[in-house]
DNA sequence: AAAAGCGATGCAAAAAATGCATCACTCGTA
DNA sequence: TACGAGTGATGCATTTTTTGCATCGCTTTT
């Protein structure tokens, strides 16, 4: 869209952190690009930039212009979504911003289901921490974010969510695996596989241990849980997981437990979306699909 | 701002209903603004105009469109306003749609305190039937719509209300002055002045007249307040308004009493706008200053 | 059948945006 | 303390975009 260049290029200019090395990146002059900064301060009214010794940086003014900037060009995307919706295209894109553990079964899926009916619409899928999921939602680099135990919960507007029980993960041989489900002090016993203290998963696990006052003392921290997965086969430890992330039925050598829910407290995966920000066709559709396909899964 | 002159010039067309009258009333030339609607509509993706025989007309995407761009023009205003509070400029327009009530005393007293702390911020008013009123919300012609009895409500969004009971006017020599509340059944025998259909007034009286089984015989109609008013001074009738809009003490020759709400139904007063729309800065403040105002006169 | 009104389009003129060279300034470093 | 590297601003020539004029093909109205 023409009438939103300016726009991008001032985008261009909050990334870079100056003018020079924006004008660089997009593939333009300094100067010409100093002058529509001019310009368009010039008719908005107000500098948006504050000039510093080493390069710009956005004042308050800018930051109210971007936040406004931002929902524009996600409504005008909304429009052209309903619009291609008019003349029966189907078209759009979709940009979700996620948790490692819907990466390798639950994600995949969904979108290739989708996908079959609407063969015109594209995804994009970020990992994210849960923090990062947040924060990509308000700079509107993602529609959707699919994250279990968010943090902030400010300006993350839950769409849908859906309970998951943590599940120990082990070798088919490890004496645990005999049992249907397993206590967390009979894990902790064992050498053991944590996620980085920033995830969900690691969270809920600390509250465990706090009630039972047994200390988490992890062999192994990662922040890659398909890497603590694989690292069980190596060492006969326990890791962890949700559900949605775990599809051991194929593996003959790797199977999972429910922790019991009197140790660790049941977690929550989230389907939100940035607060008040009406979505554009595509994302809001899959959006539902993927809110039928939780509570499917919450209630098998 | 320039980036939206493309948007300006299609809504001139949609307004003369033909690229050339547009173009004349916008002092370009039809060639130049007919390609700059061919390029828009390339870049958008669709066309946006039916092209008639003798004219355009806006396609159901051109509709969506042009609901985003108002929008997005609102949206920009009350960023500039917000950007101006920051520079400690309080400046700003507020567009204001009311009925016929406001006009006299409510409205123009509280602008005027308003604009006494805010001398920057400017004002329309618009005298609107309830109908109309709710248009120009939703048209965005009006940021604040303040209407007796409203139609709809959908796309109304309800700021605040007031209960309004209906008054009787007549003059001081009227036997029906003489007594603290009047019956609706006593005004019908007098020779009696309604509004016309269409305003709020009317339709709690026609409820009133309808429960009595006392039809409704206007000796006079009118779409003006003011003139029922006045011509009460003249013959020797009863009219009826709220008392928002009456401010009788001074005058020597007229009173009002209010009508029996044991007859007639207790009206409301509405401050509204339009449905999920972020008001710019200085209507949202006036609108909470209308909205204590209002508070007082139910208080009272 | 003619006239009037409409949108579309080729082409030249006008306007706007861009690129280049350079200035004035600040900061870190030798 | 001097100097080099980095920044945003600005004058001027060039390129790109937009506009205006003339005209075409079409439909409706008279």
């Amino acid at each position: 869209m023409k009438h939103l260049q300016t726009l991008r290029y001032i985008e261009g200019i909050v990334r870079a952190g100056s003018i020079r090395k924006a004008a660089d990146d997009m593939n333009i002059t300094a100067s010409a690009l100093n002058r529509r900064i001019q310009r368009f301060e010039e008719e908005f009214g107000s500098e948006i930039f504050e000039r510093l010794p080493r390069g710009v940086r956005l004042n308050p003014a800018g930051e109210l212009l971007m936040q406004h900037f931002r929902t524009q060009v996600s409504d005008l995307r909304r429009v052209q979504g309903q619009v291609a919706d008019l003349a029966g295209e189907r078209r759009g894109h979709v940009a979700i911003a996620c948790s490692q553990a819907l990466i390798p079964y639950f994600l995949p899926n969904q979108i290739a289901t989708y996908r079959k009916d609407h063969p015109g619409v594209t995804f994009s899928v970020m990992v994210r921490d849960r923090e990062a999921a947040e924060r990509d939602l308000s700079l509107f680099d993602s529609d959707l974010a699919l994250v279990f135990e968010p943090i902030h919960l400010v300006d993350f507007e839950v769409i849908s969510h859906c309970p998951q029980i943590i599940h120990a993960i082990m070798r088919r041989d490890n004496p645990l695996a005999a049992k249907q489900e397993v206590r967390l002090r009979d894990c902790l016993d064992l050498p053991h596989v944590l996620p980085s203290t920033n995830y969900g998963v690691r969270s809920l696990l600390e509250m465990g241990a706090k009630a039972g006052s047994r200390p988490l003392r992890p062999s192994v921290e990662s922040d890659s849980f398909d890497f603590m997965r694989h690292y069980v086969r190596h060492e006969n430890a326990v890791a962890f997981q949700i559900p949605i992330g775990l599809q051991l039925e194929g593996d003959d050598t790797v199977v999972s437990r429910p922790v019991s829910t009197r140790d660790v407290p049941v977690g929550s995966l989230f389907l939100g979306q940035q607060r008040g920000r009406s979505l554009p066709v595509a994302p809001a559709r899959f959006a539902q699909g993927l809110t039928r396909a939780l509570e499917n899964l919450a209630d098998a």
